[in-house]
RNA sequence: GGUCCUGUGGUGCAGCCUGGAGUGCACGCCGCCCUGUCAAGGCGGAGGUCGCGAGUUCAAAUCUCGUCAGGACCGCCA
């Protein structure tokens, strides 16, 4: 290196009287008039030069502003006692500058990059990315995408997986999230789609003979945004021949074990399984937090004979709150008015007291079910009960569930601080399809689910009842992605599609590349796919995915930076043979 | 498609409910002073289409409607 001999972190190593050449930001000036301290900030973090404006080579330490880009040669010294800052990796010791050469100047930012300053107006931010992204918290969440990304790697090549690019223009398929598309020139009024994922292309590998593959893979989903989802997002796409789910989930727990080993050196062991049965029981989820309790019970059969009209014959799920029993009138009615926009005909709450319990309903109650109820749950006076009922359990467990959620979260009970606890978990045996607004089954994962092997009889009589090979990676109540067996015979995939609806030719309209492709010898398979922006989003603690991609899009799916999407010219239409029939709207 | 929150010098806020002169706070910026700071300090100064457009009113940052932008959520995301 010609231009530094060291980083600002270095100096915190180096001899002291050393002579060193550093390049970098100014953080921050302190200007005394006859002396001047300086914060350089490079990547790898701040140093304290002091400059005497009185020396030849330092005359323009007065002028330098914030930001502008230095080269710095001084000696490496102590600070006086008394000066040390303890805060500062390097705060032992300063550059005592000879030299400060003006490698370029900045205008005054059009905010601050101090880390003390928060809520700076996002769409400045990423107009100004390219200065948001010099604030250490955001350079470091970069890093550790990065770190995480050459983990996923180093994790799979050492199980003999290969990389295999697939392709990004692609073939516009109707099912699922809606496509990006792009028109095709050579093929005037047709389209690519770019893909929601490589499903496809990897279950053809595996006819292919690569036998274990993997993808860090860029995936596009034209849906709304969230905090937790961007149109285009990067996801680890794997799949395998010969192997089973377990084997899969193994495979898959090997990487994360390494990831989390690698950004936090955190050992997270063994990754705990729970059936989707039991998941929604206990928790009325698919994707359970299991940081904190406040676990469902079912409670029907206490209330099965009840002369509250409400339980009676009802499917009755409960949730004990610990110290929730001096929840105000006004919260309690809050939470039932959210259960009914959640889907529920109702709340049903009871504060558990030294004698008994008290609720509006305790009247309809015996004191016999009253006594089983705080028996099940395990509840003591102070604690609050809240409970749904309805004609069907699946339906109480995912308001309760949701409440559970909300509740904790205000009572103080589900950590709020993300990386503190990583609670990983394998949700399994999802049910293979899932009742449709009319009630028909559509697919709960897609269409090439290995229905589970003691549920396959059910497939002609009882769809909705047919577990599946499915599986969930949650973290920390977040779904983190998933996988499934696949179907490698075309007779079981035939049957799935005529479940479905779907008949031979429309089959053959749609997927027959890949049904032809089965009939020659397609060696059984299994695969997962995990989103990698929202593991470094709770790797990093961070509330929103925009804070760990380096240029994301706003919830207009804009980019304030280059402000894209944007027009086109007129030519470039006529090169595809498309015409825009939306009038432009008014705008800013 | 819907619900809610936000929009005031370069930045972050207060002011709005209860209309009365662009009023205030902190940071930043510019100038001067200052040799041990690390949110440096002191003194002085500049900087405004109150997102945009209508309406109500003698009078609108403030009330009403519309619209644009950003955010959270519902729908949506096999």
């Amino acid at each position: 290196m010609t231009m530094r001999t060291t980083v600002a972190a270095g100096i915190a190593t180096a001899a002291l009287g050393d002579e060193v050449t550093l390049c970098g930001w100014v953080a921050n000036r302190r200007d005394h008039g006859g002396i001047v301290f300086l914060d350089l900030r490079d990547a790898s973090g701040l140093a304290q030069i002091v400059a005497d404006p009185s020396l030849s080579g330092c005359e323009m330490v007065h002028d330098v502003r914030a930001e502008y880009v230095l080269q710095v040669t001084g000696v490496v010294s102590p600070r006086p006692e008394g000066t040390v800052n303890p805060d500062l990796p390097t705060g032992a010791v300063e550059v005592v500058a000879q030299t400060v050469v003006v490698l370029n100047r900045s205008e005054p930012l059009p905010f601050p990059l101090d880390e003390t300053h928060h809520g700076v107006d996002e769409s400045l931010r990423l107009k100004y990315r390219y200065l948001d992204l010099r604030k250490p918290r955001m350079n470091r969440n970069l890093r550790v995408r990065a770190e995480t990304v050459r983990a996923i790697r180093q994790a799979f090549d050492a199980q003999g997986f290969v990389e295999v690019e697939t392709p990004t223009l692609t073939l516009s398929t109707p099912e699922g999230a809606r496509d990006y598309l792009v028109p095709s020139r050579t093929q005037p009024g047709s389209f690519y789609a770019l893909p929601q994922s490589p499903q496809l292309f990897k279950q053809l590998l595996m006819v292919g003979g690569l036998d274990r593959y993997y993808q860090i893979a860029h995936c596009w989903r034209d849906e709304d945004l969230r905090a937790d989802r961007q149109p285009e997002f990067t996801q680890l796409d794997m799949e395998a021949s010969f192997v089973d789910d377990v084997d899969i989930r193994d495979m898959v727990t090997i990487a994360i074990q390494r990831v989390v080993g690698t950004v936090t050196g955190r050992d997270i062991g063994e990754i705990p399984s729970m059936t989707w049965a039991e998941a929604m029981a206990r928790f009325g989820s698919d994707k359970p937090d299991t940081r904190f309790g406040c676990e469902l019970n079912d409670v029907s059969t206490v209330f099965a004979t009840s002369e509250f009209r409400a339980f009676a014959g009802n499917a009755v799920v409960a949730m004990c709150v610990p110290g929730a029993g001096d929840a105000s009138r006004s919260r309690l009615d809050a939470w039932t008015d959210r259960s009914k926009a959640l889907g529920a005909a109702g709340l049903v709450w009871m504060r558990v007291t030294e004698t008994g319990v008290e609720s509006p309903v305790a009247k309809f109650c015996t004191d016999v079910e009253i006594a089983a109820l705080i028996e099940t749950l395990g509840a003591a006076p102070g604690d609050l009960l809240l409970m749904v009922a309805d004609a069907r359990a699946l339906t109480c467990q995912t308001v309760l569930g949701q409440l559970r959620l909300e509740v904790g979260a205000e009572r103080g009970l589900r950590p709020t601080g993300l990386g503190d606890q990583l609670n990983f978990l394998w949700v399994t045996d999802f049910p293979l399809f899932e009742p449709e607004s009319q009630g028909d089954p559509v697919p709960a994962h897609h269409p090439f689910t290995m229905p589970h092997p003691d549920d396959v009889e059910f497939l002609s009589t009882d769809p909705l009842r047919v577990r599946s090979l499915a599986y969930d990676l949650v973290l920390n109540g977040i779904e983190l992605g998933s996988g499934s067996v696949r179907i490698h015979r075309p007779d079981l995939q035939a049957e799935i599609f005529s479940v479905l609806g779907i008949d031979e030719e429309r089959a053959e309209e749609r997927f027959g590349f890949l049904l032809q492709a089965f009939r020659y010898g397609a060696p059984p398979h299994a695969g997962f796919a995990f989103g990698v922006d929202r593991l470094v989003m709770i790797l990093c603690d961070e509330q929103s995915l925009r804070e760990v991609i380096a240029f994301p899009k706003t919830q207009s799916g804009a980019d304030p930076l280059t402000g894209a999407p944007g027009p086109v010219d007129a030519s470039q239409l006529v090169d595809l043979g498309l015409r825009i029939s939306v009038p432009k709207s008014p705008g800013s």
